[in-house]
DNA sequence: CGCTGTGATACTCGGGAGGTATCACCGGGA
DNA sequence: TCCCGGTGATACCTCCCGAGTATCACAGCG
């Protein structure tokens, strides 16, 4: 009486995500009327209303923003069990999968980190085996949530460290990026105020948890589109020195005085304990 | 395919905990047979090996370790769905249960904040009404994870503040609580190595996650307990300076000069973003 | 006043979860 | 050696509940 299926919560984050019985069923693969008669059923066992329904459509209760929010994190750390299960299937017994580690690492990033990291893990004794995955943006937080991921590099103070254990590697101080052409581009430090008082070179807007921020900037969403715009003199982008490794020769770094340091952590779900996370771990703390 | 249902998470965790179909039945209320074939179906479905039916019982393979551990936390977090639920039901409609947060606090420990906090939030406008649940010693991050509590007092380094997310509030240093009666009672200050070498006074022992370290210290599981055996000249214990609160006329408090300093965190599950928790937290850290 | 689109209801059907009875296997003791 | 206690697996049956189809009730809107 007091538990929840992982079906039911399904059913009722399409439904709160959607707005609408018709397209969440649709979502679902199911017909409108069993769902609808789920999501009551679940209201009665809760015994909370979860949807106001008014005319024309639905919208959510207190009770129901919370199960939505809360149903997420449930069914991220389902599906993350699963994905964690099965990759370590097998692990272990000779002929089958190695052990195995897959580390989501921001895509174009940390370069040399990343590098000096595999290097010193495979120069291990009993080294497991990694698989880097590539992520956009924002998004190593929502792989560790939801399995696809068992460890990530990610950047303080643009990535929230919330809900994970970490260790910080490295801090780091930033540069601009600018074109090679601009004036600016030959400064020997330069100050954020400087940066963003040029009016044609807008800051470029990244995606930040699925929404950018309003603004004048271009909006780009890998380092490819951004390192393009910026050679065309067209943008300009504020980066953690290491970035200087995938410059390109149109590009310039010129170092900033009053950003705030970058530090790279590895990052990992706070309840992991595997003896092959361990080892990674202690190998990345020591670089 | 590729979910789960919370009635196979239950019903693995209990056979891997039991290490034994019966047992495991027996606490899920059904019988033996269907479970057997739910495990099965279970491995069946993710295509790996859970369990080692070896002659005699049963034992985990890597697989199914993981899947006990990524299981328990999903499990953990679908009961914490309902839990904040349905304690968020209602809450706004007038007549309604008024909006709550429940805070849990170790017991007997935090007088002097906890006060300060509950009257600081209680000045607000539009204060949201507090339960206070006291929770043993380890207990908070279970109770966090497991939607008992909402937003827990804890203090580093003992607890851990991994997955969740917190802010600093005060740090204070640490006192060994002696009988009064102990000739080093009178000392202005000691050292953890004068402490540990007085053999007719024994370091007490708490539970730990489960378990108790081994050592010749008495065991003790609340306050109460322990300020009684300290009163007797029995044991000895380190606290938080704050702990003079609760400290009887049979106690005495001696600074110590090399313990490490104590930092007491409010503490909040990393993915809550509710208008009352903030408006809890923004209070706190004024404080 | 019908038409459209919404969610709810009525009824039926089939799969699967669960129960009982039983088997197959192994180890230990007299 | 043989039987017994205890383990998990299998066979078979029952019945509930989840899902589908058809339909309703209702609100806006031209």
């Amino acid at each position: 009486m007091d538990t929840l299926e992982t079906r039911e919560l399904r059913y009722f984050v399409a439904v709160a995500e959607e707005l609408h019985f018709g397209r969440a069923a649709e979502r679902l693969g199911i017909a409108q009327p069993p769902l609808s008669r789920a999501i009551q059923q679940l209201e009665r066992r809760l015994g909370v209303a979860l949807l106001e329904r008014n005319r024309r459509g639905v919208s959510l209760t207190g009770a129901g923003e919370i199960l939505l929010q809360e149903g997420r994190a449930a069914l991220d750390a389902t599906t993350a069990a699963v994905r964690r299960t099965r990759r370590a299937g097998g692990a272990g017994r000779p002929g089958g999968p190695r052990d195995r580690v897959v580390l989501a690492v921001k895509a174009g990033a940390f370069h040399e980190l990343l590098n000096k990291l595999l290097d010193a893990h495979a120069a291990e004794p009993g080294a497991a085996e990694i698989e880097v995955l590539p992520s956009g943006m924002c998004e190593q937080e929502a792989m560790l949530r939801d399995g696809r991921a068992d460890v990530a590099l990610m950047h303080t103070p643009f990535n929230s460290l919330a809900g994970f254990d970490s260790v910080a590697l490295v801090t780091e101080g930033q540069v601009a990026i600018l074109p090679a052409s601009h004036p600016l581009a030959t400064r020997k430090s330069l100050s954020l105020a400087e940066i963003s008082d040029v009016p044609e070179l807008p800051l470029a807007r990244w995606p930040r948890h699925d929404t950018y921020p309003p603004g004048p900037g271009p909006e780009v969403h890998d380092q490819t589109q951004l390192a393009q715009l910026i050679a065309l003199g067209r943008t300009t982008a504020v980066f953690p020195e290491s970035a200087r490794t995938w410059l390109w020769d149109e590009h310039a770094a010129v170092p900033l005085s009053d950003a705030p340091p970058v530090t790279t952590h590895i990052v990992w779900p706070a309840h992991s304990r595997s003896r092959v996370l361990a080892g990674l771990i202690e190998t990345a703390s020591r670089l």
